[in-house]
DNA sequence: GTAGGGTCTGACAGCGCTGTAAGGGTCAAG
DNA sequence: CTTGACCCTTACAGCGCTGTCAGACCCTAC
């Protein structure tokens, strides 16, 4: 299929299935005309990018978790780096989380002294 | 005083105290020869601003609040907007929050599902 | 053939800072 | 007078996407 349909039946913008393929995460075939082609392969490539995105990932992230990815329920195949990386990933939102917390600890007391 | 001296006495750097002035957040007088000139009502401003960066803060919200900021404690003039900025900043860390618990929830999951 | 819709590439813009570098004055000490 | 530390402005770069626009080709249908 044509990149407009990709992006109708996944709902991914245009430009970022472009983008995909710039960061290497995609690699659709060509027409002779040039057009991307995409198979259903690569549709679901294009949802468990989407789903590892919504999980706050980096695209270099997801295009290093890809290759564990089995389905597009959360399943993997065990790669050895796996683990690890989502092991970085949740102490990194819980870093990002701590800061703003303690904005919001900050946020707040200000926010009281006003009254 | 000059920006060097400046930069020294409140940890912010050169680059981002001559940011500051061309977001508008300051206006130190210059000297003839085209110095920046710093005087201590400076110097406590530029400590306000650090303090409400460290909650987070945008300069762009920091300049709005500047102005109800009395101390470099906090404790603000009751400005008309400054409750609602403060509430409105403090929202906008929970929904940061949230979006990273979620993200968090997500990759735990993932991380559970691959034990 | 021509219009209209889809696609292509390349590139600029914006978010909110922050560092750095270039090219060139200022000023105090020796 | 020269050196060196400091200051000035301007502007590019980078983070991680995402939209949008320009200029141009492709394809289908009337």
């Amino acid at each position: 299929m044509k990149i407009g349909e990709l992006s109708r039946r996944t709902g991914v913008s245009v430009r970022m299935l472009r983008y995909y393929e710039a960061e290497g995460l995609l690699a659709p075939l060509r027409t002779e005309s040039g057009y991307r082609d995409y198979g259903p392969e690569e549709e679901q490539t294009v949802r468990r990018i989407k789903m590892l995105g919504a999980a706050g990932m980096t695209l270099e992230t997801i295009q290093r978790l890809l290759p564990c990815v089995r389905n597009n329920d959360p399943a993997f195949t065990p790669c050895n780096e796996l683990r690890r990386i989502l092991a970085q990933q949740v102490g990194l939102i819980d870093e990002r989380i701590e800061t703003l917390s303690q904005s919001r600890t900050i946020l707040a007391g200000y926010l009281a002294s006003v009254n």
